[in-house]
DNA sequence: AGCACGCCGACT
DNA sequence: GTCGGCGTGCTC
């Protein structure tokens, strides 16, 4: 660290302007005795505290009165300055998601770089990066993790297949092509690889991997990572949080070696530190990591890998909300490198693009190991008498299945014993108390608690209507407990196992469950979307879909795409093993295009069929859209400010070519007491739309003065 | 976003 | 009398 006002100053005065981590447009100017190269880290005081900012240029003369600049309190100068191209993608997302460039580049970093008091305090020994320099092997707690993964896989073959998740093709048993290099290719593997090697041999252009679940995508990247990393380049391989497990982690060193870094937010700082700090100093030749690790500096960087690309975890929901898949994309293209996105349901943006030739389509269209995929029935809900949510040919299809040994699984995308609780006499019903939301009956021990599914609050379970004092107040509906509770009285011989959040948190780690799953400890799993991603269960030859239809109900335009990706996901656990397989979903609009395509596996139908349907609409990917979203106490505030929002906008020149709907509340209009509300806007080309945002936002902090609590601005959101 | 200052209600 | 409530305003 060089301490300000140390000896070897120039002697002239220089001004940095520096990026802060504040919600305050543009960069603040600091005086210091000697120019600092852009993305280096500056200690400061903004305000009363003490900040660590990131120099971004010099200047000779402050942008403000010289009276108001204060000095650099530290130069860190314990790493490099940020590389050039690292500091071009932080640009680019400030510029593109409408936020200061201190809101990008601070945040984006290891906690601890960004911290002042890592650097101040009597223990701080250096800083952060000395210490974790002086200690490189990784945390007790990180070498005992990693041992007990080592020690798990007796079989390496069945550890790499269920660790790399979805889509490693298995090697088997029997299998005798099989050498070091991996498990033998599929023909389609074959040609699939050989156009992903042509991505790489022209050094850039975006690639759509297509494969159904079990097609062997994981194993392709895995090679394509492989030709890089002998090329002397680095690979970043991005995965969705859920699928970043030990084991996924553990299959790829086992192929790729230990030059790896894995980066995700469950990390300890310190590891998180180190990690960063290998892949950037391009020790690592390979970066395992969830949406964050895409603002990682990688300096050897020759590919880039988003698994799972239309998966919801890529879209960051606080703070900056940026795609890392869109980002990847650009840094790609910035750097001229090879992207690969993969996936068995595209999102529809990267469906088109494919399908106009902007991404090269690569297709897997069957499983690697020529199982059959398993066959579909939907069952119409409307006319069948139903028995706690499920239909008699469900019912004996679980009974079939029991008979004959095999595993099933119940899917319903509901936590909870039931969604809500009712007053059979009077109109109570479970209301949260802050929120414009139904309190959700959960068994919680042997009790059941009320719990408020967005705001978190939680009460005991009335003995008697509140408002009539009726005794009988009646759960409604039903949730993944409710099932479990039904399935294990209705088959009293089988082992039921309830896989879902409220499961993990309460009986150890999610792995441990999941252990049980594939051990054949349970003949039924019950469980939510946790069990659709990422595991495979070998005896599974049947699942259920309960209660599919309320995702199509949702206003959202995005709906049926959501529910089509799950669908095929849970769908992809059944069989993946043993032919046979047999999915049962019920529904009461079995007609419906998202069925009807589920029925073939055919997501080319769906993607066809959604896209005409879209374009007719002028929804994305055919525009492009924005959300401006305000809250306040009362929501008729927020909906005021939205509206002059929108007569100024609809006042300004950028206006022309950009619809603006009508500012509307969100349809859970309160939640922990503060309503909010949006408006949209929407236009065909993406320039247009940006152009006036950039002409209207800088405005709306002084309207948003008084009764506003707080406004935001979100780009490409992807629920509305 | 923090974190101050600032001016009115009930507490030792 | 002051402890503290959060309204308002500023931060290079
Ligand atoms: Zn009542
Ligand atoms: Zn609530």
């Amino acid at each position: 660290m060089q301490p300000s006002g140390a000896p070897a100053g120039t002697g002239e005065t220089v001004y940095l302007a520096v990026a802060l981590d504040v919600p305050l447009p543009g960069l603040f100017d600091y005086s210091h005795d000697r120019p600092v190269a852009p993305g280096v880290r500056v200690r400061v005081i903004f305000g009363r505290r003490a900040m660590v900012g990131m120099v971004w240029a010099v200047r000779e003369a402050p942008g403000v009165a010289a009276d108001r600049v204060r000095p650099i309190e530290a130069v860190l100068d314990d790493l490099p300055p940020m590389p050039a191209d690292w500091l071009r993608l932080a640009e680019f997302a400030a510029h593109y998601y409408h936020r200061p460039l201190g809101e990008v580049l601070l945040p984006v970093l290891p906690p601890s770089l960004r911290r002042p008091a890592a650097y101040t305090g009597a223990r701080s020994a250096g800083g952060p990066v000395c210490r974790a320099d002086r200690r490189p092997g990784a945390s007790r707690a990180a070498r005992k993790r990693k041992g007990a993964a080592q020690a798990v896989p007796a079989d390496a073959a069945d550890a790499a297949e269920t660790a790399a998740g979805a889509d490693a093709a298995a090697p088997q048993a029997a299998d005798p092509v099989r050498d070091d290099a991996g498990p033998a290719l599929t023909e389609a593997q074959t040609r699939a690889l050989a156009g992903l090697r042509e991505l790489l041999a022209a050094g850039a252009g975006v690639a759509l991997l297509h494969g159904v679940t079990g097609s062997g995508k994981t194993e392709l990247y895995l090679r394509l990572a492989q030709q890089v990393i002998a090329a002397g380049r680095q690979a970043l391989l991005l995965v969705p949080e859920i699928n970043l497990t030990p084991q996924l982690e553990q299959s790829v060193r086992a192929r790729l070696g230990d030059r790896l870094a894995v980066i995700h937010s469950r990390l300890s700082e310190g590891d998180r530190l180190r990690a960063w700090l290998g892949a950037s100093r391009g020790q690592a030749d390979i970066l395992l990591g969830t949406r964050l690790a895409l603002f990682t500096p990688l300096p050897r960087l020759g590919l880039i890998v988003v698994d799972e690309e239309h998966d919801a975890s890529y879209k960051q929901q606080d703070g900056l909300r940026y795609s890392a898949r869109d980002l990847a994309v650009w840094r790609g293209h910035d750097l001229g490198v090879p992207v690969v996105l993969g996936s068995a349901t595209p999102s529809l943006e990267t469906w088109r693009h494919a399908q106009e030739g902007d991404y090269r389509l690569l297709s897997l269209p069957e499983r690697a190991q020529a199982q059959p995929l398993p066959e579909i029935r939907l069952v119409d809900t409307r006319r069948a008498r139903l028995e706690q949510g499920f239909t008699p040919q469900l019912l004996d299809a679980l009974e079939d299945r029991l008979a004959r040994g095999g595993q099933s699984l119940v899917f319903i995308n509901r936590r909870g014993y039931a969604p809500v609780l009712r007053c059979p006499s009077c109109a109570w019903v479970s209301q949260c108390r802050r929120c414009t939301a139904h309190m959700v009956l959960h068994r919680l021990g042997g009790r059941h608690v009320l719990q408020c599914h967005h705001c978190g609050d939680a009460m005991p379970v009335p003995r008697a209507c509140p408002d009539c004092g009726d005794p009988d107040i009646q759960p409604m509906g039903r949730g993944t407990q409710r099932v479990e509770e039904f399935l294990a009285q209705r088959f009293p011989g089988a082992r039921v196992l309830r896989i879902d959040a409220d499961a993990t948190r309460l009986k150890g780690s999610a792995e441990a469950l999941f252990a049980r799953a594939h051990a054949g400890e349970a003949d039924i799993l019950v469980g939510t979307q946790m069990v659709s991603k990422g595991h495979d269960f070998a005896r599974l030859g049947l699942v259920g879909v309960l209660n599919a239809d309320a995702m199509l109900f949702s206003q959202d335009f995005r709906a049926p795409e959501r529910l089509f990706a799950q669908l095929m996901q849970v769908a992809g656990r059944a069989g993946r093993r043993e032919g046979g397989a047999q999915v049962i979903v019920q529904t009461d609009y079995p007609e419906q295009t998202v069925y009807q395509a589920l029925l073939r596996h055919d997501y080319a139908r769906f993607a066809a069929h959604a896209l005409e349907e879209r374009r007719d609409l002028g929804l994305p990917p055919f525009s492009s859209q924005a959300l401006l979203t305000a809250q306040a106490v009362q929501v008729r505030d927020a909906l005021d400010f939205l509206a002059v929002a929108r007569a100024r906008a609809r006042a300004l020149p950028e206006a022309a070519g950009v619809r603006i709907h009508d500012p509307v509340p969100l349809r859970i209009v309160r939640v922990a007491r503060v309503e909010r509300a949006q408006l949209l806007f929407e236009s065909d080309g993406r320039g247009a739309l940006h152009r006036l945002l950039r002409a209207l936002l800088p405005g709306l902090d002084e309207l948003a003065r008084g009764a506003v609590q707080h406004w935001g601005i979100e780009i490409d959101p992807q629920e509305i």
